[in-house]
DNA sequence: TTTGTGTATTTGAACGTTCAAAACACCCGG
DNA sequence: CCGGGTGTTTTGAACGTTCAAATACACAAA
C-alpha cells in the first residue's frame, strides 16, 4: 500500500531547527512547550519567538510515537437506519469536536465497514493501531454490545447515553423521562386535562423513556393520557392510530410526540379530523427542537437538548479518566429545555 | 499539557514479537504486510499466522512518523449557521467515512475554534501538526477562502462543490441546475404550464444554480415562471410571499423550493390559500429528500443526492492526487435522482 | 575555598516502524 | 569451479519527538 514518494513536506520545521534558531537544545524547546515552568522567562522568550517565526508544530505522529498520549478520540458513529436517522447526530457532533478543540484533541469519526458492521471489530481495529485516546460511544442501547466489549478490552470511554445498571456508569445523557414530565406540566398548565401521546415504547430506551415520563406525570396529576405506539417509519399508521384517537370518546386536546418528526404525522392527523393545530384546537408538542419546529405553521413546541453541555461533559469526563483522576461514581443527567412555540400556547 | 503516566498499553504487541514468534527479521513482517510479493509465500504464510494469533496491527504513529503517510483525510466542518442547517452534513460524513474506511483511510473531524472561527487557522494547525494526508472541504462558497488558502499552501485538497474559475479544479458536485430542470421537466410532464419557485437568489451557489435552472428550464419549455427569494430563516415572510403569488392572476398549479424545508412553506401557504398540496391542488417539490419528505403529506417530491458516489469520488480523486497521478482536468458532476412522492403526481 | 542545593540546560536513549543497502541462497551458463 | 543474475531475508540507520539521567550554573552556607 505505498502512498507514493513521501512528498516534500511544506515548510515543515522540526525541534531541531527551532532549537539552532534559538540557540538552546532540542529538549528546552520541548520543555517550552510541554512544562513552560521548566525553563527560565528569557530563554522561554527566545524559544517562543523562533517557534512563532518557524511557524513550528511538533509532528503529531513522532509526539505519539514517544509519549503514547495520541491526543485524539474516536467517536463510533452510530449505524444509522436511513428510515429513522438520528436527528442530532450532526449538531452533536459539531458540539463534541468543539468540546474536544477546546481542550486541545481532535476527533477521528470511524464507522463499522460496511459488509459486515461489526461495530466491536471497528473498535478492535482503531485500537489496535493507537490511533485514539479514547472512545465516545453514542445511542447506547440497553445491553449493548459495544459498551460490553469496550469495558471488556479495558479501553477509556465515555457514552451519550446511558449505559446498563451492571456496566461502567461513565454515561452523559438527557434526562427523557424529565423532560416529557415538564411537556406535560406544561400542557397541564395551558388547561389540557385529556392528553395523548405518540411514540415507540421499547426497542429504544430513550423512546421508552420519554413514554414512561409521560405516563408518570400525566398519572401524578390526574390528567387522562393515552399513549399510541409509533414507529417512525410507518407514517400512515401513526396518522391513522391518532386520526382514531381524536375521533374516539374523550378526544385528547393535546398530543405530545416522541420526535419532530412523529409531530408531523400529528399535524396530519389533526387536520385530516377537521381541527386546527394549536392551543385552540389541538396542541402538539415534539422532541429534538430540530429547525423543522420553526418552520411548521404554527410552530411546533419542542424539547431542546443541551448539546454542547453534553459534549462539554463527556470530553471532561474522558479527559479525566485519561488523567488517572478518581471516576465519578455515576453518570451525569442534563435538563433539557421545553422551547414554546405556536402549536401549544 | 501532560497526559499522565503513559498508560500499560493492553496487549499491543509490536513487530519485533510477531518477527520473533515467526522465527523471521523484523522486516520480513513489514515486508509480509506492505509488499507481500517480496516475501516467499511459504514465510509469508507463517508470518501471517503469527500476525493473526498475536492480534498484531502496525502502530499507526510509528508507521507514520516513518513513512511520511498519515493514512488520515481532514474533513473541515462548515461552520453551520443554526437557522440554516447544513441538512445533509450528517449523511455526507456517514458516506465520506465509509468510503475513506474502504481505502483503508480513516477521517480526522475538524472545526475552526470557536472565538476567531478562523478556517485558515484551523487549517494551518492541521497541516502543521502532519495529521492528515489532505483535506476534504463541503459547503463551497464563490471566492472561497478556504479554497485559496489551501491551494497557496499546496495542500493536497478535493471539495464537495465546484471551485472559482482561476481556482484548482478537484471538485465532485451535483448539477443543481439540472436537478431543478429534471424537476421542472416533470411538472411540466404532469400538464402544469404556470409553476412558482421558492429559494435564495445569490449568497449561496447551490440556491443561485437551482434557481437558474428552474428559470432556463421553464423558459425553454415555454412555461409561465415566477422565482421567489425565500430566506431559510425567514419562513414568515416566505409564506407571505407564495400566498401573495398563489392569490395573484395566472395562480401557478405547481411550486418548486430550493429545500425541503422551503417546500414546508409552500405546504403552509397552499394550505392557508385554502387549496390542496398535490396534482389536483398545487404540486409542490422540495430538494435533498430529507426523512421529512416522507413524513409530509401527501409526501414531498424531492430530488436525492448521490451521497455515497460523491463521497467514494473525492476519496478516489483525493488518493489518486497523492500518488502522484495526473489529475482530471476538471471537476466531477454527478447525476440526481428525482423521488415523486404524492405532492407532485 | 569548599561544599551543598536547587535551578536550568544538555546529552544519550528510546518509542515502533520503514527505508536503503547489504548479505545470503539459489540457479544458470560458461 | 566460477561469475552473474534473481529472489529472499537481514542489518543498520533514520523519522521527530519525549524520557531519564547527566551536566553546568548560580548562589548560599560551612
Amino acid at each position: 500500500m505505498p502512498e507514493g514518494p513521501p512528498r516534500p513536506r511544506r515548510g515543515a520545521s522540526t525541534i531541531e531547527e527551532v532549537a539552532r534558531a534559538a540557540g538552546v537544545s532540542r529538549q528546552t524547546v520541548s520543555n517550552a512547550l510541554n512544562a513552560p515552568h521548566r525553563v527560565r522567562p528569557e530563554t522561554l522568550e527566545r524559544v517562543t519567538t523562533a517557534i512563532r517565526e518557524l511557524g513550528y508544530q511538533p509532528d503529531q505522529s513522532a509526539r505519539s510515537l514517544r509519549s503514547g498520549a495520541r491526543r485524539t478520540l474516536g467517536y463510533l458513529a452510530p449505524v444509522d437506519d436511513p428510515l429513522d436517522p438520528n436527528p442530532l447526530m450532526a449538531g452533536f457532533l459539531e458540539a463534541l469536536v468543539d468540546a474536544a478543540g477546546a481542550e486541545g484533541r481532535r476527533v477521528l469519526l470511524f464507522r463499522p465497514a460496511p459488509p459486515t458492521a461489526d461495530p466491536t471489530a471497528a473498535i478492535d481495529e482503531l485500537v489496535a493501531a493507537r490511533q485514539v485516546d479514547g472512545l465516545v460511544l453514542a445511542d447506547v442501547l440497553a445491553e449493548d454490545a459495544r459498551i460490553a466489549h469496550v469495558a471488556r478490552l479495558g479501553v477509556p470511554f465515555v457514552s451519550f447515553g446511558r449505559t446498563g445498571p451492571g456496566e461502567p456508569q461513565h454515561w452523559v445523557d438527557i434526562a427523557n423521562d424529565a423532560a416529557m414530565a415538564e411537556v406535560v406540566r406544561h400542557l397541564a398548565a395551558q388547561g389540557h386535562r385529556r392528553i395523548g401521546y405518540l411514540g415507540a415504547a421499547e426497542e429504544l430506551p430513550w423512546m421508552a423513556a420519554r413514554r414512561a415520563g409521560f405516563l408518570a406525570e400525566a398519572h401524578r396529576l390526574g390528567l387522562t393520557a393515552v399513549a399510541l405506539p409509533g414507529a417512525e417509519a410507518t407514517a400512515p399508521s401513526a396518522v391513522a392510530a391518532v386520526r382514531a384517537l381524536l375521533r374516539g370518546p374523550d378526544r385528547p386536546t393535546a398530543v405530545a410526540a416522541g420526535s419532530d418528526l412523529l409531530a408531523l404525522d400529528v399535524y396530519e392527523a389533526v387536520r385530516a379530523e377537521g381541527l386546527a393545530v394549536g392551543p385552540g384546537g389541538v396542541a402538539v408538542t415534539g422532541f429534538h427542537d430540530t429547525p423543522l419546529c420553526r418552520h411548521l405553521h404554527p410552530g411546533l413546541t419542542s424539547v431542546r437538548l443541551p448539546l454542547r453541555a453534553i459534549a462539554a461533559a463527556l470530553v471532561g469526563r474522558l479527559l479525566g479518566r485519561l488523567r488517572g483522576e478518581a471516576e465519578p461514581a455515576a453518570g451525569l443527567e442534563l435538563p433539557t429545555e421545553l422551547v414554546v412555540r405556536g402549536s401549544s400556547g
